[in-house]
DNA sequence: CCTGTGACTGAAC
DNA sequence: CGTTCAGCCACAG
């Protein structure tokens, strides 16, 4: 495809399953680019088909997501990602103190290409 | 064509 | 443990 990364990038976060959550380097890595995981979050940012680009289900490395950029609020997500049967991490896992508030649990629900 | 900016990531202080 | 620095690459002006 002569698309632009940005149209790879679409293409790789629709066809992540519900339930499964991809990360931004995933994302990257797959679209060909495994140090561009900030060109799938400026291409999520364009997102030019709302509705159709779960982009709720792309997450940080920590598992979490943009807090201020989120679709609607870290709360929107949670449900939202919960309701498609994703696993959240609660605060004092994963070992130890890790990253504060809530995040994916990356263990269970990360997607595999 | 060049510059600025950015939903990232990993490492260092 | 929390914050900051630097590197990477693509898109917009």
């Amino acid at each position: 495809m002569c698309a632009s990364f940005n149209d790879h990038v679409y293409d790789i976060v629709k066809q992540i399953p519900a339930g499964c959550v991809a990360t931004y380097g995933q994302v990257a890595a797959l679209a060909g680019k495994p140090r561009n995981a900030r060109a799938v979050g400026y291409a999520l940012h364009a997102n030019p088909e709302p509705g159709v680009i779960p982009c709720h289900r792309v997450v940080f490395r920590d598992g979490s997501l943009a807090p201020g950029f989120a679709f609607g609020g870290p709360d929107r997500q949670r449900a939202l990602l919960r309701s498609e049967g994703v696993t959240f991490v609660e605060p004092c896992e994963r070992g130890n103190a890790g990253a504060p508030g809530l995040r994916v649990d990356l263990s269970r629900c990360q997607w595999h290409a």
